[in-house]
DNA sequence: CTGCTAAACGGACTACGGTCCGAATGTTAT
DNA sequence: ATAACATTCGGACCGTAGTCCGTTTAGCAG
């Protein structure tokens, strides 16, 4: 059930970790948590975090590789779990039900995800050149990708995709929210809208369909 | 054909403005160019700045207020240029045409200057939290939404048009094309077929169409 | 020309993310 | 137990955006 992982502190990945690595590692997390816990994730610097873990600031640095990575960490479980549901999880978001359904489902649970999580969430994000080629996020890509190939789009459904996933992007939802007061649910009515649209049209302005 | 401002190093707006501040907001827009010329907007730095024109650093946030307010300022020529386009401009960007026709010129048109322009607008984004809020920012996504209602879209057309702004932001665009090689007539067709069907499909899964 | 004042200046300072490398420590073989 | 070695540790160090405040200066009145 561990499935890609979002970004392993390697706890017991590959070969085996030696024990005051371990140790500092659970220290961490623990200080990460209790930090963010009482001052918010913007609030959770890496010099902060290293002195209340008790360790030095290269210590964090080998363990997270960033402070992106570092957040991403502590998301992994919550993320395992919302892949594993979208993945193998019972109907209508896995498996069985018509890929519309999974699609709007799908964009349901991230918005909830991102009202739960979304602090965590955009800074995992933030100032990574590479926040698009993260593991999850290909993985979100790809199923979304697939939903549309399922359900029949054949316009360039790669592209489709990456539009659909830009709509589910933290900054943008919490920004809707926080700033301009749209509830949650109604941003999941919107998604279902869009994706309603975007697979139960027939494409007009296409041309030849295929190029590259 | 000023039109809005979008992120006036004050140049004459408001009072008057002493002699050396306008020689120093010169010296810093050419130096700044400069530096762009030379090493690129990433290698574009405050220090540096500040060096390269001769001022003091205080000095050039006086002017910018930030380094996305100095991007602004550098892009407010063209930006400018493009809003006049898309506002009064000709057929089938401009008024005239049938909104359909006008979101997808403006979604090519805005691909065009993103690929131009990339660089600098993703700088100018950067690590603002109030990106979204920037006036310009605002009057495309006033634009869109406009565009949609003309069109006759009546499921919230406001969050549609934030997910199709989405689509558009420069990072997912420039990372697109350069990580993963998608020409930009690629995107600007996908781009249409997007729009195609958003506009042109009754909704389906509309329950009560208003709510709040 | 002189003096006054509000505005602009400038660069030292802070906070932060991230890097580096000599020192310390656990693991394993003998 | 000991020695050898790879791994990890730690904190000084760097580059960067942004702030602060004492100093300078443009513009103007007399």
């Amino acid at each position: 059930m561990s499935l890609i992982p979002i970004r392993s502190g390697s706890p017991p990945g590959g070969e085996t970790e030696r024990s005051d690595a371990a140790r500092n590692r659970e220290l961490l997390l623990r200080a990460a948590r209790e930090l963010i816990e009482e001052r918010g994730a913007d609030g959770l610097t890496m010099d902060r975090l290293a002195e209340r873990a008790g360790v030095g600031k290269g210590t964090v640095f080998r363990r997270f590789g960033s402070r992106a990575g570092l957040m991403m960490t502590l998301l992994s479980d919550s993320e395992a779990a919302f892949q594993g549901r979208f993945m193998f999880g019972p109907p209508p978001l896995g498996p069985g039900a018509p890929p519309l359904d999974r699609l709007g489902a799908f964009g349901a649970e991230r918005i909830a995800y991102v009202m739960e999580f979304g602090e965590l969430a955009r800074a995992a994000d933030a100032s990574a050149h590479n926040r698009f080629d993260v593991p999850a996020a290909v993985l979100w890509h790809r199923h979304i990708e697939m939903l549309l190939r399922t359900a029949g789009v054949t316009a360039d459904p790669w592209l489709m995709a990456m539009s659909l996933s830009s709509t589910l992007d933290p900054e943008r939802l919490l920004h809707a929210v926080r700033v301009h007061h749209v509830t949650p649910e109604r941003l999941a009515e919107s998604w279902r809208e869009l994706v309603t649209r975007v697979v139960s049209c027939p494409g007009g302005a296409a041309g030849p369909p295929e190029r590259a």
